[in-house]
DNA sequence: GCAGTAATGATAACTCATTATCAATAAATA
DNA sequence: TATTTATTGATAATGAGTTATCATTACTGC
């Protein structure tokens, strides 16, 4: 049976107090704090099982490495362009039929925002004061 | 200074007469009509030549290849969840600022849609009838 | 047509995230 | 506490897309 250690609960730990999703080097990062000698293929090993458990799902954004985010309600993501950060957009545009030709059918949507977060807005309103 | 090969022509001529994005695969395929010899080398060279002078526009679909597209004005993308192909969608939601938290600015949007294209969906139909 | 050289094709090499390997470690159970 | 074996960490191997290499081919200008 599945064993409890420490490595696999700070993991999960890191991932459960997390509002965004998090790359798989940031979670090791984060979780190194509490287990100093944690390896990445631990790490990898851990995401595999929490995604085929579907406990976890995985972000990924075009044109970059994939973040993971305990499953939870439909929701979008917004990439801040200066820290790089995703976080999650609990809005939603809704239906988008409208959008797409005759005899199309959408069933289902993905949309990222990209632009600044509160605190890069905030970090560079300050840089232009100064 | 750059030299008009019948190989060039064939792999531009593709990407200027499709009206969706296409997989690097898929340009070597359709120019091969034209050019038999040619190699998945030259295609990927002069996607890059045109990549880089920005004729051409990268599509990255989540957990995909990038497709090419001769750049064009602001668009998503529709993805056929049964034949794979990937549409130009020319209809755009617009402003979404109204998702996003306080504090949050929008520069730019992506938005991709699933579903089924009208061929597949009316293939779907027909086959229930029979 | 010829010289110069950009472009091509075949394929080896590369990149980089992810996975496999395997000896060592440490939970779980008796 | 001893035994069993799941788990770990270090790292080699993998896989898949893309790029580099290099001998050969074929445009372009003369």
């Amino acid at each position: 049976m599945e064993r409890s250690t420490r490595q696999r609960t700070a993991i999960r730990e890191v991932l459960a107090n997390s509002d965004r999703p998090l790359l798989a080097d940031e979670v090791l990062t984060h979780a190194q704090a509490n287990v100093p000698g944690l390896g990445i293929a631990t790490v990898y090993r851990n995401l595999k099982i929490l995604v085929n458990e579907e406990s976890l799902q995985v972000v990924n954004l075009p044109g970059d490495k994939p973040r993971f985010e305990f499953t939870h309600h439909h929701h979008h993501h917004f990439c801040c362009e200066q820290c790089k950060r995703v976080f999650d957009i609990h809005a939603c545009p809704g239906d988008l039929s409208r959008l797409v030709p005759e005899g199309f059918t959408v069933l289902k949507h993905e949309l990222n925002l990209y632009g600044l977060c509160a605190q890069c807005a905030l970090n560079l309103e300050e840089a232009k004061l100064t």
